[in-house]
DNA sequence: TCTGGGGTCCTACCCCAA
DNA sequence: TCTGTTGGGGTAGGACCC
């Protein structure tokens, strides 16, 4: 039987500001965008006194403000949060070796073998990521992956939830669908459409009727989960498979010139992050969302690997030629994928 | 009236080759 | 040679995650 630790830290961002800005102690905090809720963006983090107003993350955050307009809105200093989150992992990496990263503030732990309690450990974590960032975390344990996610997320913030697999009917079943991980909001449309809403009500259903709806994949994952099924080993080393940039303009914009500039410089941007990552790119994509918010997207490869700016900006172009600029454009962006790592032994001009 | 930016994975479809 | 199958690469879109 595996043992695996889902840590989750507590309002990540929003903590992380309170602790540098102690005036902030007790008020609400919203993350967001560039801080400014006049502007375009989205909430990242709320903190717990924001959220007693209704606000929650993607949400935008001009409708925060509305929500609470006393609310202290900040921006987003990735760098900082991700300083403090690899301090974290550390702490993290000193208990057991295999841990799975999953963004700036989750991870998995697996301590199968360990002979210390599952409690013990979780006290243990919790002590060291406090001493060395003052934040607190939430902490679920469970013999796989899955049901780690879902207790961490039952008592928040700053828990330990346990979750032995003799409790899936007590503790999963109840649970609306939405709280599995991998159903969003159109699966969960499809489920209630079906009339199921609870966790318990998709372990029903046969593996046929959800392969059936769902397709094999994700039928078959669907029947599995809601069982508490979860073979998936953790993940301790993982390549990027694309990099990408992309902006929303402050407003709507028809000039077909402004559209042309941005684009040429989000070109300029990912080319700068892949050859950081010592690594070339063979297929272009760009993105151009519209004013109503459909969007289409137009792919090139080339001939051969390259992290030459001057030939993804020309793929880039071409790509924007094949798209009828007919209408205001929201967004655009430039994707990468298709990598290589670049030769270490040969020097590209 | 509003809906960010960075990703992954899946599916459907087309074309092409064995 | 013709026809059908299979499989892979490329492309577009969509769902989902943090």
């Amino acid at each position: 039987m595996r043992r695996i630790l889902h840590i989750d830290m507590d309002a990540f961002f929003a903590a992380v500001e309170q602790q540098r800005r102690p005036e902030l102690a007790g008020k609400p905090v919203v993350i967001g965008g560039g801080g400014d809720p006049a502007r375009r963006g989205v909430v990242s983090t709320a903190n717990y006194e924001a959220r007693k107003f209704h606000v929650h993350s993607g949400m935008p955050l001009r409708t925060a403000f509305k929500l609470c307009p006393r609310a202290v809105f900040l921006p987003i200093d990735y760098e900082t949060y991700s300083r403090i989150s690899r301090d974290i992992k550390e702490v993290l990496r000193a208990i057991s070796p295999v841990m799975e990263d999953v963004g700036i503030d989750e991870a998995y732990l697996e301590v199968t073998g360990h002979e210390e309690p599952d409690e013990e450990i979780a006290v243990r974590i919790k002590a060291g990521v406090r001493e060395k960032t003052g934040l607190t975390c939430s902490i679920g344990i469970a013999s796989n992956k899955l049901l780690a996610k879902i207790a961490s997320d039952l008592r928040k913030p700053d828990g330990v939830t346990i979750i032995r697999e003799c409790d899936v009917e007590s503790r999963l079943w109840p649970l609306a669908i939405r709280k599995l991980y991998g159903v969003g909001p159109k699966t969960e449309e499809s489920l209630k459409a079906m009339g199921v809403e609870t966790i318990g009500q998709l372990a029903a259903l046969s593996r046929e009727a959800l392969v059936e709806r769902f397709g094999n994949s994700s039928g078959g994952y669907l029947h599995e989960a809601s069982r508490g099924i979860d073979e998936s080993p953790l993940v301790t080393h993982w390549e990027p498979k694309s990099m990408s940039r992309e902006t929303t303009f402050q407003e709507d914009v028809s000039d077909w010139q402004a559209i042309a500039r941005t684009l040429a410089e989000l070109a300029r941007e990912v080319t700068v992050d892949l050859r950081g990552q010592h690594t070339l790119a063979r297929t272009v994509t760009i993105k151009i969302r519209f004013a109503d918010f459909t969007t289409f997207t137009r792919a090139l490869t080339m001939a051969g690997h390259t992290d030459s700016e001057e030939g993804i900006r020309k793929a880039a172009f071409a790509c924007l030629k094949r798209i009828d600029l007919d209408r205001k454009v929201r967004l655009v962006g430039v994707r990468l994928s298709s990598l290589a790592k670049e030769p270490e032994d040969e020097i590209f001009s």
